[in-house]
DNA sequence: AACTGTCGCAACCGCACTGGA
DNA sequence: TTCCAGTGCGGTTGCGACAGT
């Protein structure tokens, strides 16, 4: 046996019986006040500290339960000890070993506790019982209030990064903070809550986004590294693997990724007040996430976590505003590898299906964004638009077609197809005119007298307009919404609207007035308008609602149209 | 009171990364 | 350059607690 620290076993011998016993399974008792001990020096005895005879007869029993593993087959164990390593719950016995070895060697070489402790367990094991229960700075009991929130802040950036988020959470371990929020979405889940609050969810599905826009290119992400934050130099290898004729079309269906928002010197750069690069520039900032983006890897970085987090649950919906590049390139992206272009499809086949568990996994599993979640509660408008059924085409089997010709049919696979025909078209009308017969979306009636606010409260005027807006130029996709957002300025930060169109701008006149859309259409959906400002405002109150109708106006249009036929549950479910 | 299903937490597992030999 | 031990991370599992019937 080591030596032992007699303060330090006194207080654990206390401790662990002043709750319930350590080893039992989730019992706080012992890590409480091992959590503790770091501020309250005391060692009073609990009224229950004279059952040691207890918490040792159910140790036995516990340590009869366990496992013993050989070490060769324990992962990481010292495989120079003949001892059978112990595997399942620890026990105070075990605790005091560990903190005592803990207290002489300090962290780290855990191979060796076994070896110096005699302690039959595996080094990953006595890690991962300090790191998560030992540790004196632990903070231990239920989340606070604040906690939950900056939990769902974090995730909403980070995703799947628990430990990335324990750093943000002091006291807070990884596990924790893992199991807190798989518990969280689970409850929410069940009681038909969006994971994210309204007014993260775009903040989440634009970050799906551009997850999903990351796996582009390592080397984007490797220019994007280059780049750095604010750097908006736009190295013209950036260029060659792009088709001019593509960058002057508005994102399909999600194919923004999120990182431009999120992660790119486009945004710290508007959210510096600055005018909005090229829209080129938003191919810089993607970076390629890594299978494991570990310690300094961040999708965000220092500043743009601060940014986002001032921003968010601050309804400060200007944050969502993309920059204005966002509108700049479609599917129609070669490469200079054969990279399939189905792989940056979001919500495609590859995506969805990938193990990259340790990313952001926005579109499985108990990660559904709000936004595609809020299905329940939306109206039924009698919007005749294009389905959105071919989404789920588009979900469950590979676009390989579209990483090969680049061509588009619109009667291959739906909405992100129709989207991008219409986006052909589109170009094909403005190499003609500039005028706007282009547009394939059925236009919407401004009124939707069926359509609740997301919490049942009526629409509001620009609830309205914005989401017969989306209507009126493309079919209401996810990325139609982004793609609005993205033609707003963030208010204060003087943005000038590139319009995906060819429509002239002033360049001085960036701050009012601006067309939001550039074709003829766009003139009458100014005229709702008393102020880009107005809409604006009003716009990023509602967008929450805005999804929903959005996605209710997709719904309906998909049974109107009855060309394809799947449904948004597809997309909730993917 | 007994049984069953669900929940939540601790621990484990497998994989990937890192750094030194 | 390769190998390997050590370490870290995220997903999964096991199990006791608890609520409902």
């Amino acid at each position: 046996m080591v030596k032992r620290e007699p303060s330090i076993l006194t207080w654990l011998r206390v401790s662990s019986l002043g709750e319930r016993p350590a080893f039992h399974s989730g019992g706080r008792g012992f890590i409480s006040s091992v959590a503790s001990a770091s501020t309250s020096t005391s060692t009073s005895p609990s009224p229950v500290h004279d059952d040691m005879s207890i918490t040792s007869e159910t140790e036995e029993r516990m340590t009869s339960k366990v496992d013993m593993d050989s070490p060769d087959e324990a992962s990481g164990g010292d495989l120079g000890e003949s001892v059978p390593l112990k595997k399942g719950p620890w026990t105070s016995a075990e605790d005091v070993i560990l903190v005592d070895y803990v207290m002489t060697h300090g962290e780290g070489n855990w191979n060796a506790v076994q070896r110096h402790s005699g302690l039959a367990r595996c080094g990953k094991s006595c890690r991962l019982r300090w790191a998560n229960h030992l540790r004196p700075d632990l903070k231990k009991g239920a989340f606070t209030p604040e906690e939950e929130q900056r939990i769902v802040e974090l995730h909403a950036k980070m995703g799947n990064k628990w430990a990335r988020m324990a750093v943000e959470l002091p006291g807070r371990t990884d596990n924790e903070i893992k199991n807190y929020w798989n518990t969280r979405i689970k409850r929410r889940q069940r009681a038909g809550l969006p994971i994210y609050p309204p007014d993260i969810s775009f903040l989440v599905s634009q970050n799906k986004q551009n997850e999903e826009l990351g796996a582009f290119s390592s080397a984007d992400a490797q220019n994007s590294d280059v780049l750095g934050i604010n750097n908006f130099e736009i190295p013209a290898v950036e260029f060659k693997k792009l088709e001019l004729n593509h960058l002057l079309y508005p994102p399909q269906l999600a194919d923004i990724p999120a990182r431009s928002l999120l992660n790119d010197p486009v945004n710290n750069f508007l959210a510096q007040g600055h005018r909005a690069p090229y829209s080129s520039t938003y191919f810089l900032s993607t970076t390629y996430p890594s299978k494991r983006m570990r310690g300094s890897e961040s999708v965000f970085s220092g500043s743009n976590s601060d940014l986002l987090n001032s921003l968010q649950y601050q309804n400060d919906s200007s944050l969502l505003a993309q920059p204005l590049g966002f509108s700049s390139y479609s599917h129609n992206l070669t490469y200079d590898d054969n990279r399939s272009f189905s792989s940056v499809v979001p919500g495609g086949h590859a995506y969805l299906n990938g193990n990259s568990s340790s990313e952001p996994t926005w579109a499985m599993k108990l990660e559904l964004p709000s936004l595609q979640n809020q299905t329940e509660n939306w109206g039924s408008p009698h919007l005749a638009l294009p389905s959105l059924d071919s989404v789920d085409i588009l979900i469950q089997s590979p676009p390989a077609g579209h990483s090969e010709s680049g061509s588009l049919s619109p009667s291959n696979s739906g909405l992100l197809d129709a989207v991008l025909h219409e986006s052909q078209t589109m170009n094909a009308s403005h190499d003609n005119s500039h005028q706007g017969n282009e547009t394939s979306g059925v236009a919407v009636n401004n009124s939707c007298p069926d359509l609740k606010g997301w919490d049942g409260h009526p629409i509001s005027p620009l609830s309205q307009f914005s989401a017969s807006v989306f209507s009126e130029y493309t079919p209401i996709s996810e990325s139609s919404l982004h793609e609005f957002l993205s033609m707003t300025t963030m208010p204060g930060c003087k943005i000038k609207q590139e319009i995906v169109d060819l429509a002239p701008l002033d360049e001085e006149d960036d701050t009012s007035n601006q067309t939001i859309f550039s074709s003829p259409k766009t003139q009458h959906a100014n005229n709702h308008l008393a102020s880009k400002d107005a809409l604006i405002s009003c716009f990023f109150d509602d967008c929450a609602w805005d999804c929903k109708q959005l996605h209710a106006v997709a719904t309906s249009s998909g049974q109107a149209s009855g060309h394809n036929s799947c449904s948004w549950d597809a997309m909730s479910a993917v």
